[in-house]
DNA sequence: GAGTGGTATCAGCCACCACTGATGTGACAG
DNA sequence: CTGTCACATCAGTGGTGGCTGATACCACTC
């Protein structure tokens, strides 16, 4: 089942900024400075997206000195990944059995 | 990896009408008169939206008709949930190994 | 043919949200 | 204490995109 925590889930995650920090953290814990860097964009800009990410669950912050660590939660990727796997499995199935509501 | 196509295809399924769209469609093959019982949306606004998933590849048509018939390719969003999966486990991968960049 | 029902297209409106500049806060170095 | 650097917050703005009503198109029935 798609819950609609999911939902929301998909719509923030689907931002292309926000989609690119996820994919940063996922291979590297960073820091603010560290995603303007590779992302390019403003700190104010960034900064907005992080908050973004962190109210909804999916980033993790861990202070350090001046520096603020952000830190991608793997469960929730995981859970969407399992979402979109079950959604998958269903649609496979609906497909091979050719099943088709009648007009 | 995340595709640019992937990243596209993310933004065009998380919108709500087209999540609900596509879950319906897993399910089973409906026609637009199905859809709009089922969401209780407008016409115009699913037929639009419909567009939108038939351009990006997600949803096939077949005319039976008067009538025509929506089938979610089941690929596509198994590509998707292939996506995510990878991302979850270089995520979960970051995380146990504590890989982190220093300031 | 006329009428009806299913669907697509078009143009306009409006709201949300991403981006920005300015500013505030808090931690370190000197 | 003062300056600097990392980061957060706030208010304002602009553009994208979702929703709508009107309308056109196509297939079927009579």
């Amino acid at each position: 089942m798609m819950t609609s925590a999911t939902t929301d889930l998909i719509r923030i995650i689907a931002d292309p900024l926000r989609l690119q920090i996820v994919t940063l953290l996922a291979h590297e814990t960073l820091c603010t400075t560290h995603l303007v860097e590779e992302t390019g964009a403003r700190q104010t800009n960034l900064s907005n997206h992080l908050r973004v990410l962190r109210e909804a669950g999916v980033v993790e912050t861990e202070p350090c000195g001046r520096f603020t660590y952000y830190k991608l939660k793997p469960e929730v990727i995981e859970a969407l990944a399992a979402s979109f796997g079950e959604l998958a499995a269903t649609a496979r199935t609906t497909i091979e059995t050719n099943r088709k509501r009648a007009c």
